[in-house]
DNA sequence: TCAACCTCCCTTACAACGTAAGCTTACGTT
DNA sequence: AACGTAAGCTTACGTTGTAAGGGAGGTTGA
């Protein structure tokens, strides 16, 4: 499948796996299937990898590396605001990448290097260690989370209402849940929303905090 | 290894599943482990659970039943503190909860009440719909995204050196992440450091924004 | 009363997974 | 030409989730 002739090396190996995983899902993508899309068998790739752990952590490096770095021109709230709607919409093209940081204990050097800028960016315009250490905190927290939110929303992704769904729709059927009810018929469900619209909200009312304390303290 | 006598039903097995994944790593919990815990055959399990998704669906919403709910009688923001702090110390507790909420597009009955309860907390506080929708989004992407950093923040889990990890540690003494090594040397470093600690400040800081937004809304 | 029927457990079996082990091939050096 | 090394291949194994079917005991309807 893939194109490029000659020898394979690390980097294509794990640039298809992240499409694969993209395409269908990081649970559909196995060796095996990794290899077919390479045009090579499934234990060729431990050539390039050591093992899917491996693969796994080189993939979020993959990730990481996609994420816009501060430039360090602007000042600093337009410079993370920047930063954070990349690292959002990043981790929202891979939508399999932010569960995956879960077990990830060893950053690869891209990842290290973007932690490594974002504290730049805030030592730089003037936080103390403590205070950019609370700022990286709050930012990556938030947009994690959110990017976590936004994977598992489509409230029934299609599939055949199972027994258990239409268990759930009896209790909302019965007014069980009127604040769900409220918030989905009157809110959500008009046409044009997009949940990912909320993210700047709470973003601006993060970076506006964050100012705050910076100038205070 | 189940001392209650008797037949089994489905919340002894996502207690049980629940205990093994806590004890052992969810990648460890698998149905043939989760029937020796329970003293009878893996397949004996389909009898409780429709699969391996269902049971790992009522998981969750075990998990989502051990946080406390908001009272109700105090103000929204000393309510909503709680709860919060209740959440992350329940996904502190099932470390593994927070990354397995993202392909769980099926929410069970204890997570619906949880999210309409606090839905219900909000409006009655006065928030309009947008704004609920607005808080609700923000302190739970600050909550989910504040777990997952917890649960992948170990830098080695005392693993053996690896060769990747032995690159990175070059990287480190080459200079390359200054930012990182201040962090690191200055204040992670200090007796008495918990990264947990950071969970009030950006929980406060959210909290009197919102506060903000709501009386000046 | 007795036969039909659940419910909950069992055993057997299978395809798909990650990967250990060992072999072959092709290229860059010398 | 000789050789070391990198990158591919084949085979094989243990573990996984679960499909299929069987059997024992309790419940129910006629």
């Amino acid at each position: 499948m893939s194109d490029s002739r000659g020898r394979l090396n690390r980097d294509q190996v794990l640039r298809a796996a992240v499409a694969l995983a993209d395409a269908n899902g990081l649970e559909s993508l196995t060796m095996r299937k990794l290899g077919v899309e390479l045009g090579i068998e499934a234990m060729s790739l431990y050539n390039h990898v050591a093992n899917k752990v491996d693969l796994l952590d080189g993939m979020i490096d993959c990730v990481f590396a996609e994420i816009e770095l501060p430039a360090g021109e602007a000042d600093w709230k337009t410079a993370a605001r920047r930063r954070a709607i990349s690292a959002r919409e990043v981790l929202s093209r891979h939508r399999w990448a932010t569960a995956l940081m879960e077990s990830r204990t060893s950053p690869g050097p891209k990842t290290l290097r973007h932690h490594d800028a974002v504290l730049g960016l805030l030592r730089g315009a003037g936080f103390s260690i403590e205070m950019a250490a609370h700022a990286y905190s709050l930012m990556d927290s938030y947009i994690y989370g959110f990017a976590l939110q936004e994977t598992s929303l489509p409230f029934d992704s299609g599939e055949s209402t199972t027994k258990a769904a239409q268990a759930i729709m009896a209790r909302f059927a019965a007014g069980e849940y009127p604040n769900l009810t409220e918030l989905a018929t009157q809110h959500v469900m008009r046409p044009g929303y997009d949940y990912g619209d909320e993210f700047e909200y709470g973003l601006d009312l993060i970076l506006d905090g964050l100012e705050r304390a910076v100038s205070t303290g």
